[in-house]
DNA sequence: AGCACGCCGACT
DNA sequence: GTCGGCGTGCTC
């Protein structure tokens, strides 16, 4: 019988997001299956498209086309993942080709291209002309040669064509390895043959008689037998070793040993937790737990051991930490107790090695997931558990399309795999801390620290009296000397540097004037290194310009503390001091943020200066103080999340402080000393200040009490922006019913970027049916905007406000 | 997203 | 009278 598959093809468009169907050809019908990607036609096109169905019958109209070929010997996204997609282009007003994509590595993602070929004969020197001598031409070449026009032209009187071609990316990393090639007896001959003085070579031929028929790299074989690189040359080159190339996987840890670790002994409240969550296990339950425990309770042990026992039902586990957490040492506490069954996946590996750990876990030879927001999507198949450490980061939320929440993904697959999903956190984030409250999730508790020790000693300083008193630097007196303290005690310091939302600029003395992008509506950042201004958004750099563009005064203000300029200051108040900075601009290179923690880790420095980056993980005995420099920057953001953001900042690093035997202290730097969310943090009060910020978020109308929708739409034309916002926000204040709020539209608080202006719309609710449906609709019928640069975006639960 | 088709202005 | 601009709609 005929098959007939349905297949999401590779164009992102609203009226392309459904399966459009193609025959399966006879001798792919057996061989296809859903999941796996496939070269279609479409149009005039060849593109790539994921089976989604394969059917019997088609009820399109028209003649159905064939699949050209398979992408994919097997399927690469299962059951479920196809159904999550799916579902969650819907939800979040995306499109399934999109989200497929998320899912998968890079490596995986097709690239086209497109080449002229002859149909019939040409001049010859004109053929040479074009052609180089070649039987085709790429498009770019044309493009880049200038003759695109001519080979329009011949295309028109059909001596050439254009062909589409689908590339698939997927390349294996490939070693060379080797084999014995002959027979014992063999080799006694040619030990024979060969002159007495030749004995490194009769070394070599003695080891292959041991080694049989085992391969081995050329490395392995001079390590195991003591043999120089030359001699096991020699002996490939004589042909009495043949070679083969076998396929690996790219070890990003290959250097890296991992002891192994055992279980530790739970402590009551773990023990409780534990319980908890296992009897989920064993019942094949799905529930969500909210695990809220302290820094240094020990959330991290009770994870090992239920992911231990998931895999001892033979299932697998999913655990996502933020990428910034996503350090070496996090990584050891999973390799040391499972080895070689961990996959670890983050932004630092290379293409290959993405692809190669997600084939890991595609084969099932890895059946522990570790890996920062996308890892969602892992291929795994029969899974017992999800956690979601340090659940509140707002990093778990992608920004750009497919705008999806990894909790929200998290508690899918857990729903799909009737598993428990466990979100932990010491600072919960408002919406699932409120969701325990009803009942909805699990509340489990650590409410101390492992070793009994108590939480550091928080002191709050007043930097408005450090001004008062003259003192105009980065560092008060209280600061000042608990360093000097530490570093005469030999203890180290951990400075942080809040640079949420913030950025240096600068500033005309004279007329005020600020140096601002040409293409977007925000001030340039001055940068230390290059000593030039920088665009954050759009990248755009230029010199710091001698005079003012304004009044042509001459002196400039330069505003704003770096890291680099703190880093200057903290030199000249402690010339002996050693420290290590990391910022964006010393982490950047591969394996720069583990050096330097590594370097910290070891005591090569006294005080470690850095931005949040710093907060997270971060696990060496020998801290003792803990200095945040300035609180503040990200409690004045107009973003109603500011006060929890500032709370679980402080929350964060003062965890860092005295983890071992030393007691810890924690010195906060603020123009707001009395602010709330500063107080709580002081007093390591979450539960107060989870109180306070609910009586606020209720007055506000504010999550968790309202649900919250943004629309977002741009144009490089100002006045065509507008009046599509305004058009949008006509439709939905009809539509909605009465408990929803509009808010705006208004100008994005970064009106312009990229020389595109925006408008945005918020829409805040508790029940509205209809909002799904026209919202879709207004997707629906954007696609003309679409075509003239006209963008709407849709962003459910946004987390950050701009 | 591309690409073809189709309807209007500027020119050989 | 034709070339080519872009606006519109379709792609199994």
């Amino acid at each position: 019988m005929k098959q007939i598959a349905k297949v999401i093809v590779d164009v992102p468009a609203m009226q392309t997001n459904r399966p459009y169907d193609y025959v399966i050809p006879l001798n792919l019908v057996q061989k296809l299956e859903i999941g796996m990607r496939v070269e279609v036609p479409f149009g005039s096109r060849s593109i790539q498209g994921f089976i989604t169905e394969i059917v019997d019958d088609s009820n399109y109209d028209g003649e159905l086309k064939e699949i050209v070929r398979p992408l994919d010997i097997e399927p690469v996204l299962t059951e479920e993942l196809l159904q999550l997609g799916k579902d969650m282009a819907d939800r979040i007003y995306s499109y399934q080709i999109y989200c497929y994509q998320t899912m998968l590595p890079t490596m995986l993602k097709a690239k086209y291209s497109k080449e002229f070929f002859l149909t019939d004969e040409i001049e010859e020197a004109l053929w040479f002309d074009l052609f180089e001598g070649q039987d085709t031409l790429s498009w770019e070449r044309a493009l880049e040669k200038g003759v695109l026009p001519q080979l329009l032209d011949l295309k028109k009187r059909e001596k050439v064509d254009l062909r589409y071609l689908v590339k698939n990316q997927v390349k294996s990393k490939k070693i060379k390895v080797y084999c014995s090639a002959m027979s014992w007896l063999q080799i006694e001959e040619e030990l024979e043959t060969l002159p007495k003085n030749a004995s490194k070579q009769k070394e070599l031929l003695h080891a292959l008689q041991k080694i049989e028929d085992q391969w081995m790299t050329k490395k392995e074989f001079q390590e195991q037998f003591d043999l120089s690189a030359q001699t096991v040359q020699t002996g490939v080159n004589k042909r009495w070793l043949k070679e083969e190339e076998k396929e690996v996987y790219r070890d990003p840890l290959k250097n890296h040993h991992f002891s192994q670790t055992e279980n530790k002994q739970l402590n009551d409240a773990q023990t409780e937790a534990f319980n908890q969550v296992k009897e989920a296990i064993e019942n094949n339950e799905h529930h969500v737990f909210l695990l809220k425990g302290v820094t240094g309770s020990g959330k991290t042990e009770v994870y090992l051991q239920l992911i231990g026992d998931v895999l001892k039902k033979g299932k697998t586990a999913l655990m996502l930490v933020p990428e910034i957490a996503l350090t070496p040492q996090m990584v050891r506490h999973f390799k040391e107790r499972f080895g070689n069954d961990v996959a670890v996946m983050h932004s630092g590996l290379s293409a290959g090695e993405k692809y190669d750990e997600w084939r890991k876990i595609k084969r099932g030879e890895a059946h522990v997931v570790v890996g920062a927001r996308s890892s969602i999507f892992s291929p795994v198949e029969n899974l017992g558990i999800v956690i979601i450490d340090e659940e509140h980061e707002t990093t778990y939320k992608q920004e750009d399309n497919p705008r999806y929440h990894a909790r929200n993904v998290a508690i899918y697959r857990g729903k799909y795999n009737q598993c428990p999903v466990i979100l932990g956190s010491a600072t919960p984030s408002l919406e699932s801390r409120a969701r325990a409250q009803k009942n909805v999730y699990k509340l489990l508790e650590l409410p101390d620290r492992i070793n009994a020790k108590a939480m550091p000693e928080v002191q709050i300083v007043d930097m408005r009296e450090e001004f008062q008193e003259n003192n105009r630097g980065n560092f008060s007196r209280v600061l000042q000397e608990k360093i000097q303290d530490r570093l005469q005690k030999k203890e180290q310091s951990v400075l942080l540097l809040n640079r949420r939302g913030y950025s240096s600029f600068i500033m005309c003395r004279d007329c005020g004037y600020v140096l601002e992008c040409p293409n977007c509506d925000i001030s340039m950042t001055f940068h230390m290194d290059t000593k030039g201004m920088k665009c954050h958004y759009c990248g755009h750099e230029k010199p710091v310009p001698k005079t003012c563009p304004k009044c042509a005064g001459h002196q400039f203000r330069y505003y704003g503390t770096g890291t680099q300029k703190i880093e200057k200051e903290l030199n000249e108040l402690f010339p002996e001091a050693r420290i290590i900075r990391m910022d964006v601009d010393t982490t950047r290179k591969k394996g720069a943020h583990e050096k330097l923690l590594d370097a910290f880790g070891k005591g090569k420095a006294d005080i470690l200066l850095g931005t949040q980056m710093i907060a997270k993980g971060l696990d060496f005995p020998n801290i003792t103080l803990v200095g945040v420099i300035n609180a503040d920057t990200s409690l004045n953001l107009p973003d109603f999340r500011s006060s929890e953001k500032t709370f679980q900042l402080l929350t964060q690093v003062s965890g860092r402080a005295g983890r071992a035997d030393l007691v810890g202290e924690v010195i906060v730097q603020t123009f707001n000393p009395e602010h709330y969310a500063i107080e709580y943090a002081k007093h390591h009060n979450y539960d107060g200040f989870y109180r306070q910020e609910m009586v606020l978020r209720h007055h506000g109308g504010y999550p968790p009490y309202y649900f919250t929708t943004q629309i977002t739409v741009s144009d490089a034309d100002e006045k065509k922006a507008q009046v599509k916002i305004y058009e949008i926000n006509a439709m939905i204040r009809k539509q909605m019913g009465e408990g929803t709020i509009v808010l705006g539209p208004s100008k994005s608080s970064i009106a312009k970027m990229n020389n595109r202006y925006y408008f945005q719309l918020l829409v805040k609710y508790k029940n509205e049916p209809r909002l799904h449906d026209v919202l879709t609709m207004i997707l629906d019928q954007s696609q003309k905007d679409n075509a003239k640069g006209l963008y709407i975006s849709i962003d459910t639960e946004p987390v950050n406000f701009f």
